[in-house]
DNA sequence: AAGTGGTCTAGACCACACT
DNA sequence: GTGTGGTCTAGACCACTTG
């Protein structure tokens, strides 16, 4: 099964409590003690399991008063994107569509191995614009090794990569570094989204982790600035 | 003191040691046994310092295998903000100033009272242009509840506020809400940074709460787009 | 089979908030 | 003082990787 982790299960029944209304905003929670006899678990696993829901703003935890509701799941309009959240899972309900400009399987340059941290490998060069509502709104780079993504076909691209990674190849996605900078429109820009030469662009460069540490994804994807938001919360440790 | 938590000095002995070469680049760690006995602790709270360590992206743990010191401190040119990072922590070793435009004690809007959750309660308004080496760079305005930052004063501004927060208040920064976009250059940013109508800014929004869930801080900073880049790591949970 | 991390427990003890 | 979270321990057991 893979997923019988106690914790996650009760992440999951408090978030999703939390988002049906049960537990409201601001209301305090049970404490740990009586979590931990609900769940019929130790103290230590309700713990982890709240601090996912801390790391993700949802609840307040305060020492000597208790754990308070702090927020809903961040569904915003907002297109955030995260390792888990590749475009298309983020942006909800809105008609997303992908054009395949490139699909091609080469050798990649020394700066893109360097990258992937990959010597004398084959990779999958990608490139596709999203369209947004029928509108073109970005356009995509990607980068993946053939040794660990086996097996990529037209079909998975139109959809998302990530699903065929996680449910077909059945691996595990564990970090995303990402970089954000403006800048302006470039030639490739200009013509695959049909904009001016002085627009301004939105560029994210990703670089994504398995859980065993191994590089299987390097992108850049540059938007249009208009429909760009990036959101993200920080949590000291 | 304060800072007597175990896994925290674990945590920053280890990272000082990735930092300073004595573990390198892909080396393996010792196991967590033997780092539990190195520091005469249990495994878990070796754990709880390596979470970290990998929530930086600094190293990664392989069940069956081992730790890998996989990459260093992030401080390259770009410039990154966390909760504890303002500005002027990550930047460096540049020289940054502040020129303080405005600093007044006002009753704010409706909507930046919805953002800091207060009512009928005064705030700071302050508004600040910085300088990179001389160079206009950015143009940030912040307010904050008066109730909760108390006896702030212009020599702070010119410092970093958040030191005043965590050395003289003695307060816990917990989070930090960012959202960034791109935007065109408005008349405040045309004037206070010297640019034309037509340049292009980056617009960082934060909301920044305490470790007791209020929130102390919401800011909207602009930045000349050459000059920045936003840096961050997810990590799955 | 041996090495290594991840999950989980049961309980001790401390720090902090409320009243 | 009582309630509540945070840290820490010592050890059990399981899952995964590698030789």
């Amino acid at each position: 099964m893979g997923e019988s982790l106690k914790y996650k299960g009760i992440y999951t029944d408090i978030r999703d409590k939390i988002n049906k209304g049960e537990y409201k905003l601001n209301e305090k929670l049970p404490d740990g003690e009586t979590l931990a006899a609900y769940y019929e678990c130790s103290k230590l696993t309700v713990k982890k399991a709240l601090d996912i829901l801390v790391q993700e703003g949802m609840i307040v935890r305060r020492r000597g008063s208790g754990t308070f509701v702090k927020g809903v799941s961040t569904n915003g309009e907002a297109i955030a994107l995260g390792p888990t959240a590749g475009l298309v899972k983020t942006i909800g309900k809105q008609k997303i569509t992908s054009k395949i400009i490139l699909f091609s399987i080469e050798k990649p340059s020394q700066e893109i191995a360097d990258k992937l941290e990959i010597e004398n490998e084959y990779i999958y060069k990608i490139i596709r614009v999203r369209h947004l509502n029928k509108e073109p709104y970005s356009i995509e780079h990607t980068f993946m090794p053939l040794s660990i993504i086996k097996g990529l076909e037209p079909k998975h691209l139109e959809d998302s990569i990530y699903n065929y990674i996680r449910d077909d190849l059945k691996l595990k996605m564990h970090s995303a570094h990402v970089r954000i900078k403006g800048d302006k429109a470039n030639d490739e820009d200009c013509s695959l989204l049909n904009i001016d030469k002085d627009s301004f662009m939105m560029e994210v460069e990703k670089l994504a982790t398995l859980e065993n540490g191994s590089i299987f994804e390097y992108s850049i994807t540059r938007h249009l600035y208009e429909n760009f938001v990036f959101e993200t919360v920080f949590v000291q440790n």
